[in-house]
RNA sequence: GCCGGAGUGGCGGAACUGGUAGACGCACGGGACUUAAAAUCCCGGGAACAUAAUCGUUCGUGUCGGUUCGAUUCCGACCUCCGGCACCA
């Protein structure tokens, strides 16, 4: 009989389909779990062996909680809108809808091809309608909490995809899509309001099992700081200017102030010598990238308005500047500069030739400063408030001010609200409608959905309004309020929106009334396991937090944080043509791997289990086809072993047969509950080496149980093998509705063990005592022994240590 | 610059809380089977020295120090690679 991989994988993944063994039910007595994967959008490359991976893992975990004795929710879906899956369409001159399901199809077939047991009567589709009425329901919901408001703001845009883009999807200056580098654009767009929920989006990071890589992302993305608002009046005019401060110890320093070009209060304050040179600089601020902006290596610019501010604790007169380096989104716009105690602001006063004045003494005691100096120390040149430390004068000079009005404590966040409108026709057209006489109007919940027209013309327009613009039919709409005519907003929805709630929807994907079963919600959520790549750690993990709680806040759900563990997978990489570095793969660098082939010539078997053992799945993994041989190997002895071996009856093992089974056992489930699947590989590779060893060494001695025991083991990793000779060897009922198998630990036990014996920390012998043994008959076994001898001939012996079972160390000179 | 992760044979990697470094696999070498090859099976591989082989000795987990009876594991300094963030006051 040969291994014919094809033949009984194809078999399997029939006779499962037509047992409906993979549907999830939810009236079950069994301990519930969820287990996710990330909303994967049809791509039109399928899926390449890097994706395989994260697949796998998941599948694997799946298969084993199932066997564990839990109800496993393991559902999949597509993020079928949005910005990647209209560029593919666009590139190939396909129509978005088309495009998108002939994508799916493909993708379908990969991963049912992969032997994974997702439940696909529970299949999502983000671009469906009877999905993205409630991606609309969802922005009616913040919008009547005041979470969604429409705002005029410069924002990311990307001149390439032709529409704005939140600030997450902003990668050092480039579009997250396209890397394209994104300019400004002042546009009318909605927002979401995740900045109120920045604290809870903080806090409740303690809380979650998740990589703290992960954590650290998120938190430092929200960017909380503590401060104070400081005001400095304007001389010789009424206006005032609030800045933001994290040291408010160092305002004896702060020799001058610096706004923001866009801030509202530069015309006002610039004379009229100054205003010309203000005026250009500004022009040129605009017409500068974002990237350029930002990047490290630029050197300050500024110039000088003219107009002079009142230091609010000695009342000096100090120059106010503008400069690109302070940012209108971030605190109030303006900034005291204190160049001694603020490598930036050292930066610039060095090029302006402004004065430094060193108020905080290093602990060193250093008062010539070179740099400058950003650390604590003590207060100096500070009139009453010297001598004091850092963090004493932060808080008594916040004191002395707030006395006066002139200050406040505040504390500050990176995070910015979430911006939502796309100008691109494929995405959920935003729900609202323009009456001149009511306003801004909700469409009414009960005219959702908002249908997405079939249109010819789809391509971005470039313009700032989305291609639905041009649609009349789509445009014209009577007001839902008054009745007169009214226009609908033709911006859509961005798909991180679509994807912040899907998993919510898996638990009752039909649903027409709602958008999910409360009920059905209440059981299965939160997910207990999310298993996907670290490229979403801030984008959508943090959109998904946000959209919960606020779904927690209005009483749709009952917990605040929808994953409780997160699992990331290392990325698959392989030298690539272009740059012949090592690079996670992808299409463009042209590095892909296609599993096809391999699938066919050494089965889904085979290259699931490859999958596992190139290496820790958290890390990243170097590709290398050569491997799975090895694997194809073991799986092929492993299927020829059963199928040859005429095995003897009965629920018995013989005594070393269960000791290698049982180590096994306990090997195996520590290690995927740890999620060392890698080693899983080897602990099984390493266990049929052993049984087939036996098995050569005492034929006709092999129990059945032994190999029921060992394809139990195999399973989760080789479904379609192990099920294959599991019914070979007489079994009706599938092997995953069997029970995972019981460590026993008396099964491992030995008679004898293995004592390492050392001179001085050197191994010089390996002794085999009895179990029983102490450390008395240990020494003297050991003092028996010749290599022992020779080494400590000569020398005192000083201390012995003993670890039980293990080492006996003679310390000797 | 800041924050993570990693560095172990020719290669991928293993070693749970300090206790036999190199499991498992790839590639390689030798052998068996074969007319031959492929496939399969068996055996052997960290390095150096030594030896006719064996026995053996020394070195060895990025570098240099430290703690310890004992360090891939803990501590300190540094080097290299990868990832993320980056004018956030």
């Amino acid at each position: 009989m040969h291994y014919e991989h094809i033949e009984i994988e194809k078999k399997w993944r029939r006779i499962w389909e037509e047992t409906d063994m993979h549907r999830t039910n939810d009236d079950t007595p069994k301990p519930r779990h969820y287990c996710l994967d990330m909303f994967p959008y049809p791509s039109g490359e399928g899926l390449h062996v890097g994706h395989w991976r994260g697949y796998v893992l998941s599948d694997v975990w799946c298969r084993h909680m199932k066997m564990k004795g839990y109800e496993v929710l393991h559902p999949i879906g597509w993020d079928a809108f949005g910005l990647p899956a209209e560029n593919a369409a666009i590139k190939k001159k396909v129509h978005p809808a088309e495009g998108t399901m002939m994508n799916i199809k493909n993708m379908n077939r990969q991963l049912v091809e992969m032997g994974t047991m997702y439940d696909w009567s529970r299949e999502i589709n983000s671009s469906s309608p009877s999905y993205y009425k409630w991606t609309q329901w969802l922005f009616l919901k913040l919008y009547e909490r005041g979470l969604a408001y429409k705002h005029e703001a410069p924002i990311n845009w990307c001149p390439s995809c032709r529409t704005g883009l939140a600030d997450e999807e902003v990668i050092q200056g480039k579009c997250e899509r396209c890397g394209t580098e994104i300019t400004k654009k002042n546009l009318n767009q909605w927002f979401f309001k995740i900045t109120d929920y920045a604290d809870r989006l903080l806090r409740n990071l303690e809380d979650l099992e998740w990589p703290s890589r992960v954590l650290t992302m998120q938190a430092n993305w929200i960017g909380k700081s503590y401060g104070a608002e400081v005001i400095f009046k304007v001389k010789e005019c009424d206006e005032e200017l609030p800045i933001f401060t994290t040291r408010p110890d160092t305002l004896f320093g702060a020799t001058y102030m610096v706004l923001a070009p866009e801030h509202p209060l530069v015309k006002t304050l610039t004379t009229d010598e100054c205003r010309e040179q203000v005026d250009e600089y500004v022009r040129k601020v605009q017409s500068i990238t974002e990237l350029d902006r930002l990047s490290e290596d630029k050197e300050k610019t500024g110039v000088f308005t003219g107009a002079y501010a009142v230091n609010p604790v000695n009342n000096e007169e100090v120059p106010i500047w503008i400069s690109d380096y302070v940012l209108m989104s971030y605190g109030t716009g303006a900034i005291m500069s204190v160049p001694a105690h603020d490598e930036r602001d050292w930066e610039f006063a060095k090029k302006f030739d402004l004065l430094i004045r060193q108020v905080i003494l290093p602990p060193d005691g250093n008062n010539n400063l070179e740099s400058a100096y950003t650390g604590e120390g003590t207060m100096m040149n500070s009139g009453d408030f010297d001598g004091l430390s850092s963090r004493g004068g932060f808080e008594q000079v916040v004191d002395w001010l707030a006395e006066k009005n002139l200050t406040r404590r505040q504390v500050n966040y990176k995070l910015r609200d979430w911006l939502i409108s796309r100008q691109r026709y494929w995405g959920a057209p935003i729900p609202m409608i323009y009456c001149s006489n009511c306003g801004i109007v909700p469409v009414p919940e009960s005219d959702l959905p908002v249908l997405l027209p079939y249109i010819e013309n789809y391509e971005p327009t470039g313009t700032g309004e989305s291609p639905l613009a041009a649609i009349p039919e789509f445009v014209k709409v009577k007001c839902p309020n008054c009745g007169c005519d009214a226009k609908r907003e033709t911006d859509t929805i961005s798909q991180w929106v679509c994807s912040s709630w899907y998993f919510l929807r898996y638990v009752s994907p039909h649903e027409d009334a709602v958008p999910f079963d409360e009920e059905k919600v209440k059981i299965w959520l939160p997910v207990d396991l999310y298993v996907g790549g670290v490229e979403h750690a801030i984008l959508h993990l943090l959109y998904s937090r946000f959209i919960t709680m606020v779904l927690c806040d209005a009483g749709y759900v009952d917990f605040q944080e929808p994953f409780v563990r997160l699992f990331n997978q290392g990325m698959i990489c392989r030298r690539s043509e272009t740059s012949g570095r090592l690079e996670k793969m992808s299409k463009s660098k042209g590095n892909i791997v296609n599993p096809d082939g391999l699938v066919e010539r050494y089965g889904t078997d085979s290259l699931r289990a490859y999958e596992l053992f190139i290496g820790p799945p958290e890390q990243d993994s170097e590709w290398d086809d050569s491997g799975i041989e090895g694997v194809y190997r073991w799986l092929r002895r492993v299927f020829n072993f059963v199928m040859d071996t005429k095995f003897l009856e009965g629920r018995e093992m013989s005594r070393e047969v269960r000791r290698y089974i049982h180590t096994t056992i306990q090997k195996v489930t520590e290690d995927i509950e740890r999620f060392h699947l890698n080693t899983v590989i080897s602990s099984l590779m390493e266990c049929f080496n052993n049984l087939q060893d036996f098995n050569r060494k005492h034929p006709g001695r092999f129990y059945k149980e032994s190999v029921e025991e060992y394809l139990r083991l195999m399973s989760p990793v080789t479904p379609h093998l192990a099920e294959e000779l599991w019914h070979h060897l007489g079994n009706i009922d599938s092997i995953f509705n069997e029970k995972w198998p019981e460590f026993n630990s008396d099964f491992v036990k030995e008679d004898t063990m293995l004592i390492v014996v050392q001179v001085n920390g050197k191994l010089r012998d390996r002794l085999t005592v009895p179990v029983e043994s102490n450390q008395k008959f240990v020494e003297k076994t050991a003092n028996e022994s010749e290599k022992v001898m020779s080494a400590i001939k000569g020398k005192t012996i000083r201390k012995i240590i003993y670890i039980p079972g293990k080492i006996l160390n003679i310390v000797a000179n």
